[in-house]
DNA sequence: CGATTTTGTTTAATATAGTATACAGTCGTC
DNA sequence: GACGACTGTATACTATATTAAACAAAATCG
C-alpha cells in the first residue's frame, strides 16, 4: 500500500542528490514545504497528486520517474491469517500468496480443494488470463467450452473472460496453484 | 496544475462505465468511500497516492491507465502577464508560451532581447537540449567550445549541459523562440 | 402506478496532508 | 574557536482529503 509512496521517496531523494540539490532549493523550484519533502523522501508521507505534479513540474521531469521503484528490488511475503479466504462452508480455502500490485500486473493463490468440491467463479474483464498448475491431486477445470482434466505437475491456461469453475473430482484434498494476470 | 486529476477521473469514470459497475461497487471493492470516488470522477477532488494505490489495486488496474490522458485531447495556452518574465532590467524579456508539463517533457519560450543584450545561463542537467530560432533580427550564441552566429530564419539546436549565453550583436530587437528539451 | 431498491449527490465530522516556524547540527572562512 | 550561512529535523498550526451519513432522483418490480 505504502510500498509506492517509498517509491516516490526514494526516487526523488536519488535525483536531489544527483543535481545536489538541498531541501531548500528543491522547495523554492517546486513551491512545495521543505518538511513535506522531507517527510516524502522518507517514505512518511503520502503525498497529493497534486503535490506529485509540483515536483515533477519544478524538477523538469517525469511521472514515471517519480513512481518507477529502485532497479535493485526485493519483497518478502508471508501467507497469514489475514490473506486466507475460507468458501463452500470451509471446503475451498484460498491463500493469498503474492497480493495484486497495480506495478506488477499479476496475484497467486494457493487453492485447497476438499473431496468432491466444486467452485464457481464470475467471468473477469476483457484480458485476463488465469495459469493453474496442480500441486496435489487432480482438477476439472471448465471455462465456456472448455473442460479439462489436470493430473498432479499438469498446468492448465486460459483466459477467464467468461464464468469458469474448478472442481474436484478424487476423494482426497486437490492442492492447486493460480497465477491470475490481468490485463 | 490539476490537468492530472481530471485525467485520473476520466479514465476512472472510463473504466468504471466499462464494467458497468456503480459507485457503491468501486468503493467496496476498493475501499475508498462513494463520495471521494464520486469527486474524483467529476475532477475535483486532489487525491493521495494511497488512494489511487486503492483504486488501481482494487479495479484491478495498472497505474498507468489511471494517469494516461485521453486519447483526443487539446489545450489551449495564452501569453498573458502571469507568464512573463523579465531580466537583464527589463532589456531581456521572456515569455512562457507552453509551461513545462511532466507528460510532455519539453516548454516553449519567445524572448526578446534589446540591442546589445548578452544573457547567461547556468547548464542544465544532463540530456537536456535547446532549440533556438531566431525570428528576427541576428543572436549569437554560446556554449562551451561552440559560438554561432544565427541570421533571421536560422535554427540552432544543442545540448545544454554548460554555462552558455545568448546576444543581441544588432542595433534593433532581436526575437528568439526557444524549445527546451528534458531527458 | 406506488413501494422498494439502487443510483449519484450533498452534508457535516474527522483524519491527515501541507505549511510556516523554530531548532540543532555541519561546514567553511576568517 | 567564534561567527555566519546552510544543512536536515521536529514542532504547532492551517488547509483539505477522506469518511460516514443523510438525501434526492431514477430505475426496478409487484
Amino acid at each position: 500500500m505504502e510500498r509506492m509512496s517509498r517509491n516516490i521517496g526514494l526516487q526523488l531523494k536519488k535525483i536531489r542528490k544527483e543535481r545536489s540539490l538541498s531541501l531548500d532549493e528543491v522547495a523554492k523550484a517546486t513551491d512545495v514545504s521543505k518538511a513535506q519533502l522531507a517527510q516524502i523522501e522518507k517514505g512518511e508521507a503520502n503525498p497529493t497528486v497534486s503535490t506529485i505534479w509540483k515536483i515533477a513540474a519544478g524538477l523538469k521531469i517525469s511521472f514515471s520517474s517519480l513512481l518507477q521503484p529502485p532497479k535493485i528490488h526485493f519483497q518478502k511475503y508471508s501467507v497469514d491469517s489475514s490473506t486466507y479466504v475460507s468458501e463452500e462452508n470451509g471446503k475451498y480455502r484460498v491463500y493469498s500468496i503474492i497480493p495484486y500490485d497495480p506495478e506488477r500486473g499479476w496475484e497467486f493463490y494457493k487453492i485447497e480443494m476438499d473431496p468432491g468440491v466444486i467452485h464457481k467463479s464470475e467471468a473477469h474483464t476483457e484480458g485476463v488470463v488465469e495459469t493453474i498448475t496442480v500441486f496435489e491431486g487432480q482438477a476439472v477445470i471448465l471455462c465456456g467450452e472448455m473442460k479439462e482434466q489436470l493430473m498432479e505437475g499438469e498446468t492448465l491456461v486460459f483466459s477467464a473472460n467468461q464464468p469458469h469453475q474448478y472442481e474436484n473430482p478424487t476423494n482426497s484434498v486437490t492442492v492447486l496453484y493460480l497465477i491470475i494476470q490481468y490485463r
